[in-house]
DNA sequence: GCCGTTTTCGGCCCGACTGTTTTCAGTCG
């Protein structure tokens, strides 16, 4: 039996490791695709498989897992692990699979390495190519050898991924330069960034130019760039000395709808959409959809669905979780826009740990276009934070009156940011909180509690009278404080149940809820309040991200608490229906 | 290993770049 709950990610970290491994002894590639497949749909599933399969339920069907990989599913969650991967562990030597991710390493090679070197580890491989021992070996040079190293010096260091908002930074100052090259047509952002993910590895950009070589010529010129990978006559990848890598791909104007389509994948995306034309005799690439010799279409993206029958999928949907059956069906959600946003509900002051005042805070919020915003300042426990006591949440209560009675155009509400303590009660008396318009609870400490009593906390936490929202709902800081283990299904059921609302906290470091989430959220009819938790006026910035986060999250308008406006939001907040089991 | 608007078997997305192979394999996106 396994040691603790056996988590979805867990299923597909089996998976993930059992497809390395089948690499390695080059094994069927199309099976190790089924494997990839089966890890990738499994880790973005909102249903808890093993927690389903153990209350004695069906497992759904899911597309590209048939009868084996259902039985393993099964296998991986009463065990934890499953045969095959232990056999494969069995025949080769542990962490080898890790080789497989140094760059300019694939199955072949590290298979080599492997019988001829007894290489089974990073630090081995650096070992072997220092010493000179890898340009022995047939197909590796001296170029290989040099290449490797570096590579697996970058993969010890382990560079990680980049937060959506500091990618953004690097992005677009390339993409300003690029735009300023003579002769340059569109400058786009693709891959991963155009699709919103949380975290970027590297950038991808499209230009269409008609003469290629002098676009080239400058990428590679541009002064942030601390190293060239390659350099075609249509594609190159550069890392910059921010360490980060872009790549590059110029196409005629023609092909810009066929290429940026490619570019922006996601992979599984576009094998599902390739498969598609397949099926109606046509072939998709970066230049075209083409019918026999003939091109039939990719001018645009629209041009490109079109072709294989389906309507514009937004970039943010293309994973290949659902979205081309939705587009199919003609299902596809009217995703939410930043500009459908009337408010802002978690917003900080120079009064606990911001560094604006409420009226420069509003007038920002006036500026971007909202029509309210509310105050949430933390409450006394965060002492780090310069909580609030209800003394000085008082006289801010007062504060926020005299003002609204002369601000125009922005309405403040009355909030807080309470603490919900350990045992699930708020960190403030309710007579405190009663005074307030907004009330949004977060978890700030005793972050390992086990799964049960972090849950019961909340839960316990959504049964006091005046709390309406649970802001940053898993706790995690991407790339730096792994989220608190909840069961957030039941969290969500609980909010339904009482009519809560959870938080979409924006703050880039946050965004969090994460988009399966918004998704498991949606679903169970839960509305979910995009948050920009800003200490200062640039930050409603953060809005955009988590709007794309909830894009990547399938919600639409109505499935966000703050796109109602002002009467609408209060109707909501003022009657919550109380308490269910 | 999956799957069926050709198919329950025989397919499974498609092309660019590098290095060392002198005609293409390996890797990557």
């Amino acid at each position: 039996m396994p040691e603790h709950a056996v988590h979805n990610a867990d299923i597909a970290r089996v998976f993930g490791e059992i497809a390395d491994l089948l690499e390695i002894e080059q094994a069927n590639p199309f099976r190790i695709r089924a494997y990839r497949n089966a890890a990738r749909i499994v880790e973005g599933l909102q249903l808890d498989l093993a927690a389903r399969l153990a209350g004695g339920g069906e497992l759904p069907k899911l597309p590209g897992i048939g009868a084996d990989l259902g039985a393993k599913i099964h296998e991986v969650a009463a065990s934890g692990t499953c045969a095959l991967l232990e056999k494969l562990r069995r025949e080769l030597p542990a962490g080898i699979a890790d080789l497989l991710h140094v760059p300019g390493l694939g199955p072949k090679r590290v298979q080599r390495l492997y019988q001829e070197l007894d290489v089974q580890t990073p630090e081995q491989l650096y070992r072997a190519a220092r010493d000179g021992r890898l340009r022995a070996l047939a197909g590796f040079g001296e170029k290989s050898e040099l290449k490797i190293l570096r590579g697996v010096e970058a993969h010890l260091k382990r560079p990680g991924r980049y937060k959506l908002a500091v990618a953004a930074q690097y992005a677009e100052a390339y993409a300003d330069y690029l735009r300023r090259i003579p002769g340059v047509g569109r400058v786009e952002l693709a891959g991963s960034f155009r699709r919103m993910r949380e975290t970027v590895g590297d950038l991808d950009m499209l230009i269409t130019a008609a003469a290629a070589d002098q676009v080239m010529q400058r990428f590679t010129a541009y002064p942030e760039v601390r190293q060239v990978l390659s350099r075609g006559d249509t594609r190159a990848s550069v890392v910059l000395h921010a360490g980060i890598q872009v790549d590059l791909r110029v196409v005629a104007e023609a092909c810009y709808g066929a290429a940026l389509h490619y570019f922006t994948g996601s992979k599984a995306h576009n094998i599902a959409v390739r498969r598609l034309g397949q099926a109606r005799g046509l072939k998709i690439n970066e230049y075209g959809v083409y019918r026999g010799a003939a091109r039939v279409a990719g001018d645009t993206e629209e041009s490109v669905y079109a072709a294989v029958g389906l309507p514009y999928i937004p970039p943010e949907l293309r994973e290949d979780q659902g979205e081309i059956e939705a587009a199919r069906a003609g299902t596809l959600p009217r995703l939410v826009e930043l500009g459908d946003l009337r408010g802002d509900l978690h917003v900080h002051t120079r009064a606990s740990d911001g560094h604006a005042g409420i009226r420069e805070m509003a007038q920002a919020a006036a500026a971007r276009g909202l029509s309210y915003l509310a105050i949430t300042e933390h409450s006394r426990r965060l002492r780090l934070a310069h909580g609030l006591d209800p003394q000085a949440l008082a006289r801010q209560i007062d504060e926020i009156d005299r003002l609204n009675a002369e601000l125009a155009g922005i309405r403040v509400l009355k909030g807080v940011e309470v603490d919900i303590l350990a045992d699930g009660t708020l960190d403030l008396p309710d007579s405190v909180l009663a005074r307030l318009d907004v009330v949004v609870g977060a978890v700030h400490s005793d972050f390992q509690l086990s799964r049960e009593r972090q849950t019961e906390r909340i839960l316990k936490a959504f049964d006091q009278p005046h709390l309406h929202i649970l802001a940053h709902p898993t706790g995690r800081l991407i790339e730096r404080r792994e989220p608190y283990d909840v069961d957030m299904l039941r969290i969500i059921r609980k909010a339904r149940a009482c009519g809560r609302f959870l938080e979409l906290n924006a703050h880039p470091e946050r965004l969090d809820l994460l988009d399966t989430h918004c998704r498991m959220a949606k679903d169970e009819g839960v509305l979910v309040c995009v948050s920009s938790d800003a200490h200062s006026e640039l930050d409603f910035e953060h809005l955009r991200y988590g709007i794309g986060q909830a894009r990547r999250g399938w919600l639409e308008k109505a499935d966000v608490l703050n796109a109602r406006p002002l009467a609408a939001l209060q109707r909501l907040l003022r009657r919550p229906p109380r308490t269910q089991p």
